[in-house]
DNA sequence: GCCATTAGTGTCAGGAATGATACCATGCCG
DNA sequence: CGGCATGGTATCATTCCTGACACTAATGGC
């Protein structure tokens, strides 16, 4: 997340880009919203195998702070084990064309960024 | 920027959105990007002004991060003072779908998420 | 000679975000 | 009784971001 939450957006007008920002700065948040896209519907463990890499308190944190934005419901399930679903509210869902355009420039570009990186680094080995 | 820096894309599906989202993780590069696409050259001095909630440092270091990427350039005249210009690479201009989005998405919904989070914090004040 | 300019770099401190690990509740199964 | 399953917390350590400040270099103006 980022690290400053602004309150106020009658400032300049790229504001806007950075409150939208900071809906994504979570360093997570993007890839939530990104399965959300593909499932509708998931519990917290399935997010954990199609996140292996954020830990439990992490997806915690994110998820919460999705919630309190206002971008992902969470319904629990008064059962045990606990059970607990995750989806997009309706605010939530009009990220989608955000969403796609990360997801489309990632598909045609993000092969090019690896190349240039590579490129560099085999420069410097 | 995220702190985990991937270097293998062949993973799941999601992995190219990860990948983008390295690019943007950097707190201040989706602005940058956005002021770049707004102005077309822009010397560092001018981004302090477009940006002045980024210290110094992080500026220089998001820059660079940008032009290690290959999505931004820095030209140096040598003359004293210094003057150094920014501009975006063909490929940081296919970026221009992404930030659009979101810039689009910011001006319709940034202001539901502040009257949400508003809500909430007045509940509990 | 002294100050201002521009685009930084260097350093130190403090705070925030993230990561790793351990732990919890509860009910079912054996 | 012991262990498993799920969706988390709690605690601590690390890593990152920010802020404040000083410093640089070459030229122009006073």
């Amino acid at each position: 997340m980022p690290r400053t939450r602004h309150t106020i957006l009658d400032c300049s007008p790229s504001c806007t880009v950075e409150a939208t920002l900071e809906l994504f700065g979570g360093k997570w948040k993007a890839l939530i919203l990104y399965h959300l896209f593909e499932d509708q519907v998931l519990r917290f463990g399935e997010f954990r195998h199609r996140l292996p890499n954020v830990t439990q308190r992490m997806l915690t944190n994110q998820l919460r702070e999705l919630e309190a934005d206002g971008l992902v419901s969470r319904t629990v399930f008064p059962v045990v084990p606990p059970h607990v679903e995750y989806r997009l509210t309706e605010l939530g869902k009009t990220l989608k064309p955000v969403i796609q355009a990360l997801k489309t420039w990632g598909d045609q570009y993000a092969h090019s960024v690896e190349r240039e990186k590579k490129a560099k680094s085999d420069q410097t080995v």
